[in-house]
DNA sequence: TGCAGATACCACGCGCGAAG
DNA sequence: CTTCGCGCGTGGTATCTGCA
């Protein structure tokens, strides 16, 4: 159904991983049809190659449809300077192609959706130029950003950071310019079965813990027989990182008699992680020797295989650090037309990661289809692992919000973090 | 000489293209 | 087919540079 302006070629950029997701839209042209049109659906990696030695467009689409677009959030990044040409984000309108853009993680705040400064700008009668520094337009509208550390980047001015609020009120805020209008540029959906509660679960470490915590990372290190990477004498952000892997270790068996609790129960168990060494291998492993079967999804190894012996339920356990294109849900439709396991799913953040975006991706693994999966963020209190909890949930009720999504989910968790902008009555 | 702003740097893990 | 190096995201401190 589409009318492409005389046109007769479409464009989808997709998210990595490339084998997965080119596959999967491919399968889905296939089964709708391809209206007669030529396709060309291409990864990041790749865009380069549509662009000539003068760094203009080589090829001239009608549509262009970007997938996970928050991709080419960061205007520094290749990969986004490709896209913006390719997508002739710079062009007017009528010299621009028809630009569909899928996401339901936008991004951290509104400075962070440059990908959409071309639309913008067409719906202030600007010329796309004006729009193109973004989070500096924005501030310009009144929006509390301001630069952030990296070339490019804007955040939360310091005001906003301090008042989730503030943040709430700035994101509805260029929400109804798009929602607004007349057609509105922008529709969103939310699960008809409602989204996938979470709560947080602090925990408390014990003296001995404490002190394992306070450890030099050379003597923690070989006290947990972690074999050397790097520099024992890290400052800055990585001594940050060190204190993460630090916390994440000494939970490990903690979350895993929480896990091995939950499969007693009848559950089928999903943990997330972010680090390999210090929290995925330990938490695996320890698992193991209470005889439950763990699936390992990072790392090398065959990833598919062990999606399958979780899927079928061979493992009632999956550990796993990736965030996106894996699907972990009850009864998923397999390609032979049989069903995965249709025991519970839930859900544990083994550790915070800061990130809003892949926390809201990782949700989405097994709240899907109909499927219910609730989540826990385990942390430990009073480290630093608490500060990244407090992140990554005012990132999540952010980036959940900047899509009108419900907010229902979050009640507990702003009880447990203090957030100032949740509607009272999620406080009953 | 002193201070503020810019730049460099650390660690980890993943996917990818190119090279061997 | 395997290996290597790059790009990317994520946090914060240390040091350099330029200006007054």
């Amino acid at each position: 159904a589409l009318k492409l302006g005389g046109g007769d070629t479409v464009l989808i950029t997709v998210d990595r991983p490339a084998q997965i997701t080119i596959a999967a839209w491919r399968d889905a042209l296939a089964a709708f049809g391809d209206g007669g049109y030529r396709w060309l659906i291409i990864s990041p990696d790749q865009l380069k190659k549509l662009l000539g030695r003068n760094g203009q467009p080589k090829y001239s689409f009608s549509v262009i449809i970007n997938d996970e677009a928050q991709q080419f959030r960061h205007l520094a990044a290749q990969r986004t300077q490709y896209q913006r040409r390719v997508n002739r984000l710079s062009a007017t309108p009528e010299k621009a192609p028809f630009v569909i853009t899928v996401t339901a993680t936008p991004g951290h705040h509104p400075g962070e959706y440059t990908y959409l400064s071309a639309l913008f700008a067409q719906l202030h009668d600007d010329p796309p130029g004006e729009w193109a520094d973004l989070g500096k337009k924005l501030v310009e509208h009144g929006l509390p950003l301001a630069p952030g550390w990296d070339k490019g980047k804007w955040d939360w001015n310091d005001q906003a950071k301090g008042s989730q609020r503030l943040q709430n009120q700035a994101v509805t805020h260029v929400r109804k310019w798009m929602t607004d209008c007349d057609p509105p540029v922008m529709v969103h959906r939310d699960a008809p079965w409602g989204p996938a509660p979470i709560d947080g679960l602090p925990l408390d470490f014990t003296a001995t813990q404490w002190a394992a915590y306070h450890q030099d990372w050379s003597e923690f290190r070989s006290a947990m027989k972690i074999a050397r990477q790097g520099n024992d004498t890290a400052r800055g952000r990585a001594a940050l990182m060190r204190f993460r892997q630090k916390a994440g270790m000494l939970r490990a068996p903690q979350t895993a008699e929480l896990v091995a609790a939950h499969v007693e129960r009848g559950y089928q168990v999903l943990v997330a992680v972010e680090l390999v060494t210090t929290a995925a291998d330990p938490v695996a492993g320890l698992l193991e020797e209470h005889g439950i079967g763990v699936s390992r999804i990072f790392g090398g190894g065959d990833l598919e295989t062990e999606r399958i012996r979780f899927q079928r339920g061979h493992n009632p356990v999956v550990v796993f650090n990736t965030a996106s294109a894996i699907n972990l849900q009850a009864s998923e439709l397999m390609v032979d037309g049989s069903r995965a396991s249709s025991a519970r799913r839930i859900g544990f953040f083994h550790q915070p990661r800061y990130s809003g975006i892949a926390a809201r991706q990782t949700m989405g693994r097994a709240h899907r289809d109909g499927q219910v999966c609730s989540w826990s963020l385990l942390f430990a209190a009073g480290t630093v692992e608490e500060q990244a909890a407090r992140i990554m949930i005012n990132r999540l009720m952010v980036t959940s919000a900047s899509v009108d999504g419900d907010l229902g989910a979050f009640g507990k968790l702003a009880r447990l973090f203090d957030a100032d902008w949740l509607p009272e009555s999620m406080f009953m």
